[in-house]
DNA sequence: CATGAATGAGGGTTCATTCAT
DNA sequence: TATGAATGAACCCTCATTCAT
């Protein structure tokens, strides 16, 4: 194997489902103002749920709000529109996981071979959380449609996530533990994998699953195996 | 450098764009038979153009039927609903592609070295067809509701696809060439990045477009280092 | 009395009723289209029903849905949207007015002081038709808010009728029958007895209904007595 | 000319514009009904303005409140529905014009047609406040459909307009300023230039604004001529 | 008294599907 | 066989009204 080396600083996976609760329920003033926090977020998460289910234009607001315990007109007095929920529902979901990962690079002191590591690792535990890899999918494949959500995922999810890559890529470069050629990697080509792999075991799991464990594992070993000096 | 020994026989890249109405245009016993056939292939050509543009949901039947300068009516002449009419789009556009790489793999003499990197070279052709990555994206997106179209696709794209990739590597393991744990290694290891970059060009083409040029190499080198013996 | 010497032409203001059928249903080429353009009057009709019972923005398309013995959606057929067709239905139901009046301007050949007289009695014909002040009501209502509206009839109704006005004024100017400054008399000077009249007999007829016979005579008499010289 | 005899007492046109402040605020009982009546006035403005520039059902309670500068529900406290706030908006727009009108007309000590000429200038003064026409083309276009306000309307407006304009008629025919016959003619004949030039001038203002001052004199010459003996 | 969050019926509009011609 | 007019269920969104705080 490749990743021998890889130690210590495990991600705490089992913790990343409360991403999202933990993001949004800050300390609030009055009591009027943290229920209408709790019900943002309530909605949020039916919504999440109906949009993962059914996809963008299947979904149903009245549904959202059967599923969330309100009225259907409710739903407008937190968002202006369909596309504007579902754009926060992709902002609260996937946001989390961005900063987790961001401050876990910045402050990681070993080796940029563990970091990559425990990066991916990351990674992966971040796609168990089932709806992420339902909202990739659905951004995906209606982002032609949404030029506002295409420019902001983007923005906020695809180039940060290639930054955090090429500061690993570059600090094992300057390290000598990857080849200088691997400056010039995009980083879609190391990410894809996790990402299709997360979507296809969702979509086709009851053709034949992905044992993530065992496929992420052969991915970092690929992922060294292709960066090594 | 791993991609340098690649040789020979190149995929003729340039008329992949017809796959779709050759693949359709079947003998067909009678005249009247054969003007039908040809009909069917003129709605299929039509829904495919609507569907790429619009994703399945917003595409709508009239559209389809003005491009295929037809009656709206007469759609259902041919098929029994939009949804089977998707399908049958899916399958006329993706199968040409499968059957060309079988061939091609069973009859090519060469290296696995050579084969692997031919192989994907025609993947990456194959997907400069714009339609194809759509479609990709779309089945990817809402596979989940139409569990039809999810197993024929898993069975007809994804198992023969997957297929082909362990053929090759068996070949290279047979003939020393790639590491014996490769034997191991999950199809979509490989495939992803074709498959993601192909989709992310298309929805994201206005933000950065990936020069599939460079990338389809630095992809092909890559899957050599991982490989390689 | 100022109206004795008015004759002879009188309008025939009771088959003004049919104004609108007539001007519709021109010949047509095949049997569907000959369908089509009947269907389309019908939608006219039930919608100016409606229009005139709730006023425009009350109207609801189902109940003119209903009223036409359609389905919902049929109206979208033949129409953009509400507003399109209010606009047909004002188009329809004031423009034959306006036409009639204005070939029977220019034909006339008797006296100004005649041709006045005429005038305002086909004028007071013509609002007989209930339907013609509730639409006049609306749209004077409405105008501000629907701007094409308010453009399409300042250009359709309003000037065109000013011109006849003024036409009539200058041909008794030219022939010594009225005052040389009558020439200034803004027509709304004129006509605005007839259309407020026309609007509150039928806003109030419950309250206190107009003889029209009686006061469009006087309404008459009182203009002559404004312009004579 | 008939105009030129009019004389001194003009009305003070120019604090026309307060009636409906001065109007509302009656001496209150106690300091907290002070404020009520105060909030009262408050949403009625504010009502006015919202109705006047959005029509009947075009207007939102939502901005009504807004401008008021209350809450929403507080709306509830005062009156029981829009279509009451509607009335009540009527009433105080378009009562203290009468009450002004009615007053000055009693105690004239002039000439019928001095007064006549006074009682249309006053009528084209307080038309100027554009609030009053559009009012006035609101209940025209939905009295159908609001019978009480209609029938308000007319018992409160329309019946004592007539009443002062027959008494200065009376008035005029016993002076032997008007022919006798005068004593016949529906007030409506004299009425409906004032009434539609200002509810044109609003609604089609960028079509062709009319010049009251040059029109309200030719229209008042316009009855003089009409009434004279 | 005052608030404003919550409601849910209702409207305009769309579009897959049907069927008479 | 082909058509396209007709349908009507469904959806997003609005807003007058209510009521717990």
């Amino acid at each position: 194997m490749t990743d021998q080396s890889v130690s210590s600083t495990m991600w705490p996976t089992s913790n990343l489902r409360n991403f999202m609760s933990l993001a949004v329920s800050n300390l609030a003033p009055g009591k009027r103002l943290q229920q209408k926090e709790a019900r943002r977020n309530d909605i949020i998460e039916a919504a999440l749920a109906e949009f993962a289910s059914q996809g963008f234009t299947a979904t149903k607001l009245d549904d959202v709000a059967v599923r969330a315990g309100i009225g259907k007109g409710t739903i407008y007095l937190y968002f202006n529109s369909k596309e504007s929920l579902f754009e926060e529902v992709v902002r609260c979901t996937l946001f989390p996981g961005r900063e987790m990962a961001e401050s876990y690079v910045e402050d990681f002191e070993g080796t940029a071979t563990e970091l990559m590591v425990n990066h991916f690792r990351f990674i992966y535990g971040f796609f168990q959380n089932e709806k992420v890899p339902l909202l990739l999918a659905i951004v995906l494949a209606e982002a032609a449609r949404f030029p506002q959500l295409a420019q902001f995922f983007f923005d906020e999810m695809i180039r940060p996530s290639r930054q955090l890559i090429q500061d690993i890529i570059e600090r094992g470069i300057a390290s000598g533990e990857f080849r200088a050629s691997a400056s010039l990697i995009h980083h879609q080509l190391l990410i894809s994998p996790a990402v299709l792999a997360a979507i296809f075991n969702l979509q086709f799991h009851q053709q034949e699953p992905i044992d993530f464990a065992v496929y992420s594992e052969m991915h970092i070993d690929f992922i060294l195996r292709g960066l090594k000096a």
